[in-house]
DNA sequence: ATAACAAACGTTATATTATAACACTATGAT
DNA sequence: ATCATAGTGTTATAATATAACGTTTGTTAT
């Protein structure tokens, strides 16, 4: 059996800081604010996030290159994910719809691969800049 | 007005590489690929790539850091794109389907954001390779 | 035709994002 | 106890992308 959930320590400090963050960070501004605790190098945050990701307790908004906490804790494995993203303020908002999700899943297989996951990211203003 | 279409000499052989491509190219693979039409500098595929996007003749596979050739003649400006990527044979297909661009537009629109374009990226196995 | 402007170009340098490789340590299962 | 697995720390380097600068080319208006 796979070892429950439990978090190494290099795992719990970059997950506390990406839970903490208001928005996206980027893996070395991460990395640029746990030198203090003695983590010094790249691979040891890459190797964190890698690990998060896997377990679902954070997602990769891919078109920054930026990683955000899991608000919703029901995407286990992340096959799932959409986000709202606002090009002004940088705000990242993760959508969880159950009923998208199905839809978008089940478009997929019609189409004829064999989904595994996807990955929605919608761009615009969010209520505050529009 | 703005200049038509018209397409200046490195957008050109930029274009011409990416739409001749079986699959999505990167940056610095389309860069390795110029270098005897004189094209040395990095920046001089950036610029090509920024400008055949803005056209939507290309589009960027974010998941992938790589660019494929628009096949979707009606995808004028790319608010709306989506794209089946197979993770065994890194095939890119995109997707042009009006109904789930309607629905997705629709989609974000009551979640209250001003709307101005999505990306999707399915990933799974494709026909030959699943 | 020519002046004025915008777009594209070429170049050097550098920033940012990510992985390879290797030796070592801790943990859990049998 | 020993074996396998996951995690650690480190150095080095690869891959992706942008900044900044001056020049050239193409377009438009006069």
């Amino acid at each position: 059996m796979a070892r429950a959930q439990t978090l190494s320590r290099n795992q719990q400090i970059v997950l506390d800081i990406i839970e903490k963050a208001k928005g996206p960070l980027k893996a070395y501004s991460i990395l640029f604010n746990v030198q203090k605790k003695g983590i010094n190098a790249p691979q040891q945050i890459y190797r964190a996030l890698d690990k998060l990701i896997e377990m679902g307790k954070i997602h990769k908004i891919e078109s920054k290159n930026a990683f955000v906490a899991c608000r919703s804790s029901d995407c286990e494995i992340s096959k799932a994910t959409a986000f709202s993203i606002c090009e002004s303020c940088e705000m990242v908002d993760e959508i969880s719809d159950a009923k998208l999700s199905k839809y978008l899943s089940s478009f997929n297989h019609k189409k004829g691969m064999k989904f595994k996951r996807f990955n929605l990211e919608f761009f615009g203003l969010c209520k505050k800049c529009k």
